[in-house]
DNA sequence: TTTTTAGGAAAACTGATATTTTCCTAAATA
DNA sequence: TATTTAGGAAAATATCAGTTTTCCTAAAAA
């Protein structure tokens, strides 16, 4: 085994400006930009290279094609779709405020303009990169339902709500909560809703869905 | 004025196959499954002449251009969403059922397969044609919307329920209703709903939402 | 200084596709 | 028959964008 750090000279000719990856990064970077302003089609690889700094020799070097390119930016994107929310805080909370907390933080991930621009890519795209539908469904659908169903099952065995079906149940939750504003986004009617909008959603959101399925003493 | 039926002679030449309207509707159909299963920019305008089954010369006569092509099958789409129901029929109803039939109207509209194609091509080609979103709200949504909003009028003026924002309610409604279904419809990950299924969703949906807004006497 | 490598700029190559045009034939009237 | 028009088939044209290649220069080691 050869110690490349000290032993093996530098190679003779012109050194590499930065290394590959650093470059890998600024073109992954431009494409981004690019794929998010114009779409998959509509992207052109030679405003990648500029954008990036990069001729596109160097461009071609270091990504396979277009295609590709396409797929790594959005799979990048789309693997930070992470809902974040503080469950030891939520326990301390009485049902409908901690309800009402999720669903701030799920509306604000979920109308944040990067969120909707990836969205309408994947949604366009999706019949020419399967793969790109799979991985959305994995990493941005599955892992925020999952943690928005865990809260929900821990309600109900409390006894707090009652639910039959609860991945059914989280799914009318969040489309009451997005649906329409998002759509509205999408189709570039609508700014996005700024927090206090989101909040009033929410409060509305919560106390609709839990008077709707608080258990009954009949 | 002239009396072109029976006065003025058919001109000289060679007779039209069938008229330019007829040629237009044939067209017009073929671009229809051409844009819906290929998307704007995949779409070839010889593969539409080819479906059309005239020549490409035939067609430039008749369309301008690809662009104005797109926005009339778009268009004519669209302007068949309307949200069928039977107004006088839910008076006989209670509440719960009217509103369950509400929603499996809007349910069976929003699932059907050419409702979702539509919807995924003026979502992605909306930033390029923003007269296509600018019809959608006003075709598609706005006129569903009110079909619905007049009804929870209704009910909220005969005291049935208490909402204080009836758009708000409508979009919160039909979120809850359709968001997830056909998001997964739209990404490919699953078949549309079938009746069964549909009247489920219904139900628990108008049940949701009427527990949830029921007058409280408190 | 010579050799060697990195990489930019721009041209060339390739393939696709919107749009136009040419050429030809069929079918009608005069 | 001679003339005129409709329209198909296919070639021509124009453009655009992905990908490759050429040419050239800078910067390093030998």
């Amino acid at each position: 085994m050869v110690d490349n750090t000290k032993v093996s000279k530098r190679p003779r000719g012109r050194p590499q400006i930065r290394p590959d990856d650093e470059t890998r990064q600024m073109i992954l970077q431009a494409a981004r930009q690019e794929f998010h302003a114009s779409g998959y089609a509509g992207a052109s690889m030679n405003r990648v290279a500029e954008r990036a700094g990069v001729s596109t020799k160097t461009m071609y070097r270091l990504i396979p094609t277009k295609a590709e390119l396409f797929q790594s930016v959005i799979s990048a994107r789309i693997s930070r779709f992470i809902l974040e929310m503080d469950e030891e805080h939520l326990d301390g909370l009485p049902v409908d405020e901690a309800l009402e907390h999720i669903l701030i933080a799920y509306g604000t991930l979920t109308f944040d303009p990067d969120t909707v621009s990836s969205l309408r890519l994947v949604l366009a795209e999706c019949d020419r990169f399967p793969e790109i539908a799979a991985a959305f469904d994995e990493l941005a659908l599955r892992r925020t339902t999952q943690t928005m169903e865990g809260w929900l099952r821990q309600q109900r065995d409390r006894g707090m709500i009652e639910i039959d079906d609860t991945a059914t149940a989280v799914g009318m939750l969040r489309g009451m909560m997005v649906m329409e504003p998002q759509r509205a986004m999408m189709l570039g009617l609508k700014p996005p809703p700024d927090h206090a909008e989101i909040v009033k959603r929410a409060r509305n959101c919560a106390r609709l869905f839990l008077d709707g399925c608080r258990p009954k003493q009949r």
